[in-house]
DNA sequence: CCGGATCCGAATCGATACTG
DNA sequence: CAGTATCGATTCGGATCCGG
C-alpha cells in the first residue's frame, strides 16, 4: 500500500492513481497531439523540472499508458492504445477549464500543443457537419496553427511560426480519412486557407470560443486581426469551436 | 505565480490547477452523488487526512466549484452549477479507470458513492433505451445499491445495508423525470426490484462490466450470487452497464 | 547537444492530537 | 460534528552534473 494509493476499489480512484499526479495528464495531453521527444515535452511544459518529467515518463510507461516508439532513430514517446483512451478525459477537462481561464498573466505561455488540444476540446463535430469544409490559419499568441475542418472531422497541425507569408484561397484537401497528423508545413508554399487571423494575447481566442465576444466585435475592437480571407468566416469559426461561457466567472485565482 | 501553477494559458492546464490536486476530484465525485456533510465525506474517503479535506473544501469553494448548502440546518457541501459541469470529466475518468482496476486488495474498501459513480460511468443510455424499465438491487462488497433504469435515464440510490430483506417484483416507478436522488430506503417496505444480486469482493462487478466474465459463468462460478428474481436479467444488467475491457491489462501496480 | 540522473531547500501531504 | 494544530515523511522545484 503505497502512500499515494487512495485505498478505494473504484474506477475513478484507480484513474487518479495512474494519471492523477502533477504534470501527468499534461504529458498525456501533449502526446495526444503526436509522438514527442523528451526535449520537446520539456519545452512544451516549460516549467516542469527535468527530474519530474523523467519520473512521470517512467511511471506512465510502467502503467502501460505510454511507450518509447519502436524502430525510431531518436527516442520518441507515444501513447499506447490504452493511453489514447484518455482522450475523452483530456477533452472533457479542456472544455471545462476553458471557461475558467480568465485573462492570461504575464508569466503564462501558449504552446502549439496545448492550443491544439484546447481547440479539439471546443470542437463541435455535429455543428461542423452542417458547414462547408474550411481551412483556417491562426496565429494565437505566437503559436501558429493550421486548422482544417471537413465534415465532422478536425485536423490541427502546427505551423511552427511560418504562418507569416500566406497565399490565397485554394482549398484542396488531401484524400479523405487520412489527415496526416503533425505534418511539416511546406515552408515556401502558399497555404490553401480560407481565413487567416491572429490574436495578440490568447485571451482573444478564449473570448471567441466562449462567446464572451462576438466575432464582429472582436474584429472591430482589435482583439482579433484578420490577415487574409473574408472576415465573415470568423463567425463560422466561432460556431465550430464553442463552449458555453462560465455562468459566473470563477472567483479563485491569485 | 504560485508554485502550483503550470505557467501555461490553456484550458486543460487551468482545469488541473483547479481540481488537479490530490483528493480534489474524489471529493467532487462523491458530491456528484448528492450533498454531503464533512463527516460523510471523511467517511467515504476514509484515508483522507482531516486537514487535507478541510483545505480542499476551502479551495474548491474559493474556485466556485462547491459551496455550503444554504438554509440547511446542518452544514452540507454541494456542487455549484459550474462544479456539476465536472460530471463528464469524472465519468470519463471512471470509464477509463474501471479497465485498470485489477482485483481488489485487502486494504481497499468499496463505498456506496464510489460505486454509484462507477455505475454511472459504465451506463450506456442508448442501450438502455431499447430495454424495458428494470430495477436492480445490488450488494457489492458490502455497499447496497438500488439501481433503476428506465429509458435512457439511470437512478442509483444507496441502500445503506438494508438490502437483506427484499420483496417481490412489482416494478412501480415514481413519476417520470423526478427521480429523487438519495432518497432513504423505506426500512420495512418490500422493494420493487426485478433482480437482486450480490458480489462478495467487488471484483465480480468489475468483471461483469468489462465483459471479462459472462453473466452465466459469473453465476455458475459463484462470483455473483442471485438473491432474487430471474437470473437471466443479469445479462440485461451487463448489457446496460459496460465498458470495453482493457486490451492488455495494465502492468503497473505494486 | 540530447536524454536524463543527482542533490538539496521548499512546499505539500499524512497521521494524529486537540478544540469550540 | 466540523474543523485546527502540529510535526515527521514525501514530493516537488530549481539547479547542476554526466555519459553518449
Amino acid at each position: 500500500m503505497a502512500a499515494r494509493d487512495y485505498g478505494q476499489y473504484s474506477g475513478i480512484t484507480r484513474a487518479m492513481e495512474l494519471v492523477g499526479e502533477r504534470w501527468a495528464l499534461l504529458i498525456v495531453r501533449d502526446l495526444l497531439v503526436g509522438p514527442r521527444r523528451y526535449g520537446e515535452l520539456a519545452a512544451g511544459l516549460h516549467r516542469i523540472p527535468s527530474n519530474i518529467l523523467a519520473a512521470r515518463l517512467k511511471e506512465l510507461q510502467a502503467a502501460g499508458i505510454i511507450r518509447r516508439a519502436p524502430r525510431s532513430r531518436v527516442i520518441l514517446y507515444e501513447l499506447t492504445p490504452y493511453g489514447r483512451e484518455l482522450e475523452p478525459v483530456v477533452l472533457a477537462l479542456g472544455a471545462w477549464g476553458i471557461k475558467a481561464m480568465g485573462d492570461p498573466r504575464d508569466e503564462q505561455v501558449v504552446t502549439a500543443d496545448s492550443m491544439t488540444m484546447d481547440l479539439r476540446s471546443a470542437f463541435r463535430p455535429q455543428v461542423a457537419l452542417e458547414l462547408p469544409p474550411t481551412a483556417y490559419g491562426a496565429r494565437l499568441a505566437g503559436a501558429d496553427l493550421l486548422i482544417r475542418v471537413r465534415g465532422s472531422t478536425l485536423d490541427v497541425t502546427s505551423g511552427a511560426g511560418r504562418l507569416g507569408r500566406l497565399g490565397p484561397v485554394d482549398l484542396s484537401f488531401p484524400p479523405d480519412p487520412a489527415f496526416p497528423t503533425d505534418l511539416a508545413f511546406p515552408t515556401d508554399l502558399a497555404f490553401p486557407t480560407d481565413l487567416v487571423f491572429s490574436t495578440e494575447t490568447g485571451a482573444g481566442i478564449r473570448q471567441l470560443i466562449t462567446g464572451e465576444l462576438a466575432p464582429d466585435r472582436a474584429i472591430s475592437a482589435g482583439v482579433v486581426e484578420v490577415l487574409h480571407g473574408r472576415s465573415e468566416l470568423l463567425d463560422r469559426f466561432a460556431t465550430t469551436f464553442h463552449v458555453a461561457a462560465c455562468p459566473r466567472p470563477v472567483s479563485c485565482c491569485r
